[in-house]
DNA sequence: CGAGGGTTTGAAGTGCATCAAATAGTGTGG
DNA sequence: CCACACTATTTGATGCACTTCAAACCCTCG
């Protein structure tokens, strides 16, 4: 349970958080496919994630899926149904093995509420979460589809890295996730990804990208970002 | 300054908070197209609208603009500056003749940071508005235009108006203003509303729209929605 | 009445989705 | 270690939705 102090939301947690969840929290581990609940289901536990890859998505009646989040290790996710009405908005699904520890939200919730620093902390935590939503909306609009994984692949880059080397990327998850995640097709995904290739001098095998010169990425992609700096160093993108 | 009693983001504020702002805080009115501040400006302040429209947008260096939001009476901008490094994210420009309350954003830092109630209530408002705007990105993969424009509508419709009643809309700003909040072009948005209306039977005369049966609006549009209730009834929408 | 913005309409182009099929890649059991 | 099955990915062909550019129309307000 030692995990839970290295996540950055919970720097400002007290002991007794801590003491809580060592009692009250349980690591679970979860194969690929395990759906971890689903829409409007009633929300208790909030899950961080030691490991592995979190799919959260939506869908209609119809089937169709919009993809809200891919998220990994240090991330966590079904803490916000406490502030809505104790169900899960979206639906949670393994898309890698993962390692999982199950939280009782009553626990966080307790700790809001009596440590004035840690509210602090998951009010920056969500609000900078709001922002990359709304980051996200403005590339749907504005960025096309090799753009936009242009973008992708700028964030996966470590923000120490130096330009003007050669840089190899290696892509986190199934390019069907990715594509979904970005919300085109699969089929989009291949071919604007083969365009970004010739715009831009990448290289691709399977799921290595190799790239020269970060300079020439960022010029093609984050032209149609409204950021003062690129997606690769902004904290917004 | 009584006014702000009325947020529903201040019920729970302390009365130092409101002395603050009675001492502190400046309304103001400001003409249609006035430009109150743009992104990457230092934030000092947030504003409360007590009357008229505001737009929040971004842009980019060859001036596409991408519109985050376009606010009325009651809703409040800026505050989230706070958890940033106290730079404004996004530019705002007044679209309808608005009277606004300026207050110094340190006086809600503090507030929430000694008032736990009102951290509460801010978390609750900030997550909300993440919720909504995964939302917005869901509807804008998974509705076409003449959907999401029904599904505006439907938002514009008070909660309590019975179904099966002849319900009379007033469009709140210029329908090319109401495109660039749904992420479309106005000549897209002209052609969408003209098919909602062969879809769905509503009637147009200007800002005005009439309609007989919600329900025949809210199967036309909501059918592409995740969400349990349609978007009328649902907060999440 | 006439100027200027908002709105609509038309024609043409573009980007992405869709459907279908081929190919590559991965894991399995023999 | 290979053949098979299954999935992920790519490629091709076609269609549709939205954009873009251009022009007409409409409305409002001085």
């Amino acid at each position: 349970m030692t995990d839970l102090k290295h996540i950055s939301l919970f720097q400002n947690a007290s002991k007794e958080f801590f003491d809580s969840c060592a009692r009250l929290a349980h690591p679970h581990s979860f194969p690929k496919g395990k759906i971890l609940f689903i829409h409007n289901d009633p929300a208790e536990y909030f899950y961080v994630i030691n490991k592995g890859w979190v799919k959260l998505f939506c869908e209609t009646l119809d089937g169709t899926q919009s993809t809200i989040d891919i998220l990994s290790i240090g991330q966590i996710f079904g803490e916000d149904s406490m502030f809505e009405d104790n169900l899960y908005h979206y639906s949670a699904e393994i898309v890698e093995h993962a390692d999982l520890i199950q939280i009782p939200i009553s626990i966080l919730r307790q700790e809001i509420e009596n440590n004035s620093k840690m509210a602090l902390s998951m009010l920056e935590f969500v609000s900078r979460q709001r922002r990359q939503k709304e980051k996200e909306i403005e590339h749907r609009v504005i960025q096309n589809a090799p753009q936009r994984i242009g973008c992708f692949l700028l964030r996966l880059i470590k923000n120490n890295t130096p330009q003007g080397q050669t840089v190899t990327i290696h892509l986190p998850y199934d390019k069907t996730l990715i594509a979904s995640r970005l919300g085109m097709q699969p089929e989009t995904f291949s071919r604007a990804l083969s365009k970004l290739k010739q715009h831009t001098g990448i290289r691709i095998k399977g799921a290595m990208v190799e790239l020269d010169d970060l300079r020439q990425l960022i010029d093609y992609s984050c032209i149609a970002c409204s950021s003062e700096r690129s997606c690769k160093s902004s904290k917004e993108c």
